[in-house]
DNA sequence: GCGCGAAATGTTGACGTAAACATAACTCGG
DNA sequence: CCGAGTTATGTTTACGTCAACATTTCGCGC
C-alpha cells in the first residue's frame, strides 16, 4: 500500500514528493540509468536520447537528490568550516575566500561556528560535521589554546587546519604572522624610536603569539630594548583602554598594534590625550582591514592576503580529498607592510 | 581501466568504508532495527539491550550516515543561506546569529556566496541549495535589484528574505531602516543644523533606499530643505571621496551617512581639510559597528540589531519547515539611535 | 492454566542514485 | 556476410536508514 496517490491526492506536505529519476525515465521513454548517464554528462548517449531526457527533465523540472546522490557514491561535494564565531575580521575574509573556491570547484559550504575554542567544542563541532555528510573540513579558528590534549580528531576525514600553529597532525596555512610582525617593528626602529612598545591580541590566540615572538626577537636582535607587553583583547575598546595608559608615558614614542582595531583604539586615546599621530606616537597595526586606510590618520599596518589564505586551504584540502595523500606540511603565505600616515619619523 | 578496489587491497581510501547499523547490530547481537531505535532514542527498548547496543556503538565509533537519513526521511537538517559576499559587516553578523540559532535547533548550514545579486546568480544559488539536500533557504542579500522580473525561485522550498523591500512572495525580516534613519535625521534637525546632507549607499540597495526615504520624508515634514543626495557604495573610500566634495562647503553642517564606513571616510576628508568634527560638521553615521564606538571622534550612529534579525529569520523558516504554513509577513525589528560625539549643536 | 494485550525485537521493503553487469544494435574488415 | 569490436541502452543491486508490518515473549486477570 505504499503507494501515496491514491490515497491522499491533496497533500499539502505532498511537495516533498520531488521528481525523481523514474519520473523523467518514463517520460522520456528510457531507463533510470540513461538518465542518469545524461544527469553526469557522460559520454556513451545517443544525442537524441540525451535531447530527449535533458527536455523530459526541463518539463519536469527534474533536480538531482543529492542525498541519494551521497548515499550511493560516498561522495556529498560538500565542505565543512569550523568556525570560532564571525567576528574576527581576518576569519569572516578566509571564509568569503573559501566558499568561492569551494564553489568555483562545485562544492558547498557547510558551516559551524563554534562558541568557545576548547578541545570539547571543536570535536563536537567535528563529528557534528562527520554526521552531517562532507567529504572534509577546514578549521578556521585563530584563537584557541586546548590545552596540553592538541586537537585530537575523530580520523577519517580530510582536514586542513588555518591556524599559526605548527603542531597539528593536519596541513596548516597561514598568514606569515612573523614576517608582517618582523616588519612592522623594523620599519619603527628604522624610523629612528629606540624602541617599540607592542599590544599584543590575547594570549589564548597563536596569531598573537607569533606576532609577539617576532616583535620581541626583532628588539633583541637590534639590541633596542624590550618593554613589557600589553595584552588586549582584539577589540577597539581594549586597544583604548590600554591606549589610556601609553597616553600617559612620555617615553613611548612608537607602538605596534597586533590587530588594526585595537591599533583603532589605541589612535583613539592618544587623540583624546592630545598626542599627536604620528608626531609624538607612531602607531603600527596589523591586518590591513577595509577601512584601515581611512583611519585618522591613515594607518600603517601589515597587510595580510586572506584571500590567499582561503585559497590555499581548499586546494590543500581538496587535494587530499582526491587522495593525493595527506601532506602535512604548512604553507605561510608573506605578509607584507603597508607604510601609510600613522608612522613617522622620532620627534 | 578505473576500477582500483580489486587489485589494490591495502587501500588508502578504503577509510571510507564508514561503520553502519549493521555492523553495530552485528557486534551488539541484534538487529539493525533496534540500533535504529536506540539510535534515535525511541523507548520501546529494553534497557539491557539499549546499554549493550550504545556500547558496542561508542566502541566501533559508529557515526550515523546523514545522507541515508536524509534520503529516508525527505529531512536533511540544513538551511542553506545565499550571501552576497562576505563582505558587508550586518550581513555577516546576521550571518553569525542565524548560525548559532540554526545549531541551536540541531541545523547545519550550508552557506552560498554569490558574486553578483543578479536574478540569475540568486536563482542559480537557489538551485544549487535545492539540489544540496537543504530545508529551507535564507536569502541574506542587501544589494540587489533584480530589475522588472521580482525575484521568483523554483518552487517548493520554505524561504525567508532578509532585505528590506517588501515586494517578495516570501516571509521577508529585517531592520527598522526607515525608523533608523528617521532618527537620525531628527537628531541632527534637534541639534538646530538647518538642513541635513546624505550620503546614501548605491542605489541597488533596497537598505539604502529606505534610509535615504526617510531621510527625505523626515526633511520635509521638518520643511526642511532637501540638499542633492551624495551616492557612495558603502566604503570608507567612496565615503572619503564624496567628504572631500562635503569639506569644501562652508553650507554643510550635518551629514546622515548611510553607514558607519563611509562616515569613517568622510571624517578623514574632513580631518584633512581641517574642519572640526562635530563643531564645524556635525556626522550621524548607520550600522554601530563594533568599530565606531572607537572613531575619532566616537561616531553617533543607528543601531541596528543584526542578532534579532538572524534569529527571527530563523524561526520564521523553522516554522515554515515544520509546516505552520507560509507566512508572507514581514517583521521589522527596531533601530535605535546611538548619540556620541560626533554629532552636537549648530555652531 | 489459558488467552489476551503490551512490550521487545525481527523482517521486509523503499527512499533515489549509480556501479556493475547484461544485452541489444550497429560498424567494419576480411 | 560472419564474427569481433564498439556503442547505446536496460536490469539488477547495493548504499544506510527507518517506517510498517510480523513475530516473539511475557505478565496478568479470570
Amino acid at each position: 500500500m505504499g503507494e501515496d496517490a491514491s490515497s491522499t491526492p491533496v497533500d499539502t506536505r505532498a511537495r516533498r514528493r520531488e521528481v525523481s529519476m523514474a519520473d523523467v525515465a518514463a517520460a522520456a521513454g528510457v531507463s533510470g540509468q540513461t538518465v542518469s548517464r545524461v544527469a553526469n554528462g557522460r559520454s556513451n548517449v545517443d544525442p537524441e536520447t540525451r535531447e530527449r531526457v535533458r527536455a523530459a527533465m526541463n518539463s519536469l523540472g527534474y533536480r538531482p537528490n543529492s542525498a541519494a546522490r551521497a548515499l550511493r557514491s560516498g561522495r556529498f561535494h560538500s565542505i565543512g568550516v569550523i568556525m570560532f564565531s564571525l567576528s574576527s575580521y581576518g576569519n569572516t575574509r578566509t571564509l568569503d575566500a573559501v566558499a568561492s573556491v569551494a564553489a568555483d570547484a562545485g562544492y558547498s559550504l557547510t558551516l559551524i561556528t563554534v562558541e568557545s575554542a576548547t578541545q570539547s567544542d571543536v570535536s563536537g563541532a567535528f563529528v557534528r560535521l562527520a554526521e552531517h555528510a562532507v567529504d572534509g573540513v577546514v578549521i578556521l579558528i585563530e584563537t584557541h589554546r586546548l590545552g596540553e590534549t592538541e586537537l585530537a580528531l575523530p580520523s577519517g576525514l580530510p582536514v586542513v587546519v588555518v591556524d599559526s600553529n605548527a603542531e597539528y597532525a593536519y596541513p596548516v596555512v597561514d598568514n606569515d604572522q612573523a614576517l608582517g610582525a618582523r616588519l612592522a617593528t623594523e620599519h619603527l626602529l628604522d624610523l629612528g624610536h629606540e624602541s617599540v612598545v607592542h599590544i599584543s591580541g590575547p594570549l589564548e590566540s597563536y596569531a598573537a603569539e607569533r606576532r609577539r615572538t617576532a616583535w620581541r626577537e626583532t628588539l633583541e636582535a637590534r639590541g633596542a630594548r624590550v618593554p613589557e607587553v600589553l595584552v588586549g583583547d582584539w577589540t577597539a575598546d581594549s586597544g583604548y583602554e590600554l591606549g589610556r595608559g601609553i597616553a600617559e608615558r612620555a617615553d613611548v614614542t612608537a607602538v605596534f598594534v597586533s590587530n588594526d582595531q585595537m591599533a583603532l583604539g589605541l589612535i583613539r586615546a592618544l587623540h583624546e590625550a592630545g598626542r599627536a599621530v604620528p608626531g609624538d606616537v607612531s602607531v603600527v597595526g596589523f591586518d590591513d582591514t577595509a577601512d584601515s586606510s581611512n583611519y585618522w590618520p591613515p594607518l600603517t599596518t601589515v597587510r595580510q592576503h586572506f584571500d590567499w589564505v582561503g585559497e590555499a586551504a581548499i586546494r590543500a584540502l581538496l587535494a587530499e580529498i582526491d587522495g593525493d595523500g595527506p601532506h602535512t606540511e604548512r604553507l605561510l603565505v608573506p605578509t607584507e607592510l603597508v607604510v601609510r600616515e600613522s608612522s613617522g619619523p622620532r620627534a
